[in-house]
DNA sequence: CCGCCGTGATAGCCAGGGGTTATGGACGCC
DNA sequence: GGCGTCCATAACCCCTGGCTATCACGGCGG
């Protein structure tokens, strides 16, 4: 009897839970779908892999054997796509990159031109990724290599190289009772209502509502948006105001909307990042071309003196 | 995108083989169904796996990434599924014992007096597995342990130890020519028309042919059978004559069938198998509970005075 | 003691996945 | 040029995997 991967996870997922409500929640399925796959599993093994007697979900001994087996699988199977993906980009010669901001600054240009020096007959292809996988794709395996803002959700799971630091802005409708100013203090942005990113996002989500700078006092949420049209939609359409980069104000600039520096708030850091075990050459030379003097803070400067 | 493992099989069979076709008989599928899962899979992965042009089929760089792996995660699932079914096992402290074979002989007391002995609140489970699986559900992992005729298929992948010795008879209708020998002669048997193991049994469908003893010469079969009914249906309904151990000529006697000794033919050795990479030491008290001394010989011979 | 809440199981329904047979189309071979 | 081999496609069918609605049971609070 062969199983469907997809149910390893689901018993994974039980067993780490303990509580198939949970778990099923976790797994965005109905919990009598998880009951029936569990149901199938265990007719298919033969073996009963939970005790359920009423107020507690338990793993049986046979259920403890498989737990670190079917994790053990569900790893390798992982790896195996990822080693798929990584076969099938090397004989296309395309290395995908991941986005979650616009880039401009200049910076695309140097890059293109420094990687196709490195390797020529490759190709560079970009994917907008949404903000609820603030890893710009890299988590799911969709792309390749992905330019992030700091800090990336579990962080220590990636490698990381800034490739520039800002300023942060901040963008209102040009109504707005602040934008006479030439730059706004962040404490008189307390009340404002803000966007925020999806709690997906995770810590990306509230370094752009600065919550370390608020001193314990939650911010308030106009909206929750997942890329930057919604996010200029939304500030056109009054639901609040935004934290964006220095660079992205010149960028996402368009009529009726205003941006204006803020003070009091440290900078933010766009980064390209990749996974740790992912050795490729190709990918070293996609990141070289980023910084190639592995001299981040010097590039960083040279894209700040663009923008003056 | 999780795959089904079933799939993954499916794919390993065909990068063997190389073909579709050729593979879809190994898998005992139609040659459509197995196109369309591997396109599947291959829209899962977003890869081709094969070259598929017209002549010949190959492995693309994503499907060489993919096969070891594949090979490596089918494996570890088979191996996960021995693990929850030994954990099953041992929590209902049930030895499952495939049989291919009635033991009789007086062997079974004895057996279970020892294993009770070492083992007291086990059970032993006996299922009787049908000839098309000589190693009597070992193979599968239907069964912990098994009493089987030698020479097992595939023998080099268990370990055996043999428990009985016994000369080769030969059972007939009453009305045949030969019933009023004492004992016959293999060389007079020839001809005559045989019930066979299903081919699937393999070198143990030669052994109950005496294919070795024939000289090169191909055995008539009369029959194929699947199990002690339906071999003692057959000869009573005249399909043919059907070698047997000497052991059995006593368990299986039944009106108008005749059993008589044959000369000229090796005996025959009755064994408990195992898996070696099993090694659980309820089994072992259980592969002990036969043979004690580990002397399988004067076993043996004990068995055979006992019949005398 | 009663009723509510949380949890898992069950029932009934529906779309689609995985199988089948029949057939098509490209290529090599005699 | 006809035939055989081999993979793809089409049409169909059943069962699986998902859903919603509901039940059964135990704990708990009023």
């Amino acid at each position: 009897m062969d199983a469907h991967l997809r149910d390893l996870r689901y018993f994974v997922a039980i067993a780490e839970e303990l509580n198939f409500t949970r778990a099923a929640e976790r797994l965005f399925v109905s919990q009598p779908a998880l009951s029936k796959q569990i149901r199938q599993l265990e007719e298919g093994l033969r073996a009963r892999l939970f005790d359920r007697d009423r107020r507690a979900v338990a793993l049986t001994a046979a259920g403890q054997a498989l737990l670190p087996r079917a994790s053990e699988l569900i790893r390798s199977w992982d790896e195996a796509q990822r080693a798929v993906s990584d076969a099938a980009a090397a004989e296309a010669a395309v290395l995908t990159v991941g986005l979650s901001t616009s880039i401009g600054r200049g910076l695309l240009h140097g890059v293109r031109e420094r990687f196709a020096e490195r390797r020529p007959g490759w190709q560079v292809q970009y994917r907008q990724i949404n903000w609820d996988d603030a890893t710009a794709g890299l988590a799911e395996g969709r792309v390749d290599v992905a330019l992030v803002w700091l800090p990336v959700p579990g962080q220590e799971a990636f490698r990381t190289r800034t490739v520039a630091t800002e300023a942060r802005w901040v963008a209102m409708r040009e109504d707005h009772r602040l934008v006479w100013r030439d730059e706004i203090a962040f404490d008189e942005l307390h009340d404002e209502p803000f966007l925020a990113l999806p709690p997906s996002a995770g810590p990306l989500r509230d370094h752009w509502l600065a919550v370390e700078q608020r001193a314990g006092r939650a911010p308030r949420i106009g909206a929750v948006v997942r890329n930057a049209e919604e996010t200029f939609a939304a500030v056109e359409e009054g639901s609040g105001i935004v934290l964006l980069a220095a660079g992205n104000a010149e960028i996402y600039r368009r009529p009726g909307i205003i941006a204006r520096p803020v003070t009091g708030l440290p900078p933010t850091e766009l980064a390209v990042a990749w996974r740790p075990d992912d050795h490729r050459v190709v990918l070293r030379d996609f990141v070289e071309a980023w910084a190639p003097d592995s001299d981040s803070q010097r590039l960083s400067q040279r894209v700040l003196d663009a923008e003056q």
